[in-house]
DNA sequence: TTGTAAATGAGAATCACTTGCAATTATAGC
DNA sequence: GCTATAATTGCAAGTGATTCTCATTTACAA
């Protein structure tokens, strides 16, 4: 009985709530990760067994498109999502241990808008993602 | 006859001439447009008929490797290729026309370091991309 | 010229995701 | 609470981009 915002928010804009929707909803909202479809799906099959991938991929893509949760590319060739954060904020992801450091960068925030209003364009999604070494892989790699 | 600086730095890193790879380096080189895997097939096969796709995506691989071309992601579901820069810069593009528009932010540059030297990063790969519409399109769409 | 390891072509395979369709199910109205 | 019905689901087949397998060809050092 909990009213997540996400759940109301569903609702509001008029989709179903069904079981598989809340399920992977919870998933997205309780964890801190940043889940690709198959953990989504993995993580959501221990509390609804028969929810198929299709419909997570399908769920996500309903919550992307409301703007309820972020895809990003890590690095990897496939997508991760993440409920959306108050501040926006991009990722840098370690090719040594996986490890995703997030980081906010005001400046390129502002570097889009300067272009934005120099070029007049408007700008609908926004991609930045680094990879590289942390700084413990550093270390152990000798360099 | 032309000593491409592409073929030389191939040549010297130990890796065959072959004439496929001196037809998908000539397209690269020539081309001032960001081709994906396919067009660059479509190009290449204009000069190699026999070269098969499979080659095409070998040798942007041994390139991208080395360093000599960049790959980038432009919205679209597939990669887009091009020669290394001078000048580092980015892309937008424009999801009414397709046109890619390419900018340079310093901005981006500093705040990559920065974040690189605060956290003790070392920094391999950026994807840093753009969608949206550009001024024509806005105008086309009304608003 | 020749030996041999690298590279190629053709097509099968893979990976991430999407779609078609029949069966289920949430929910508005009674 | 029932019922109708349109949204949603599960499954399996389909896609599109890219990679891999393997037999054949080829670059190039000797």
């Amino acid at each position: 009985m909990k009213p997540s915002p996400l759940i109301t928010a569903l609702q509001a804009s008029g989709h179903r709530i069904t079981r598989q929707r809340r399920v992977v909803l919870e998933v997205l909202e309780e964890s801190q990760e940043h889940l690709d479809a198959e953990s989504l799906y993995q993580k959501a099959r221990q509390r609804a067994p028969r929810i198929s991938l299709a419909t997570v991929y399908r769920t996500v893509a309903v919550l992307k498109q409301m703007g309820l949760i972020a895809e990003y590319s890590l690095g990897e060739e496939h997508g991760h999502f993440e409920t959306v954060p108050e501040t926006p904020h991009y990722h840098f992801t370690c090719i040594g241990c996986g490890q995703v450091v997030e980081f906010d960068t005001p400046q390129v925030a502002v570097a889009i808008q300067e272009l934005a209003e120099r070029e007049g364009l408007e700008i609908c999604t926004v991609q930045f993602s680094l990879t590289g070494y942390c700084a413990c892989c550093r270390a152990g790699r000798g360099r």
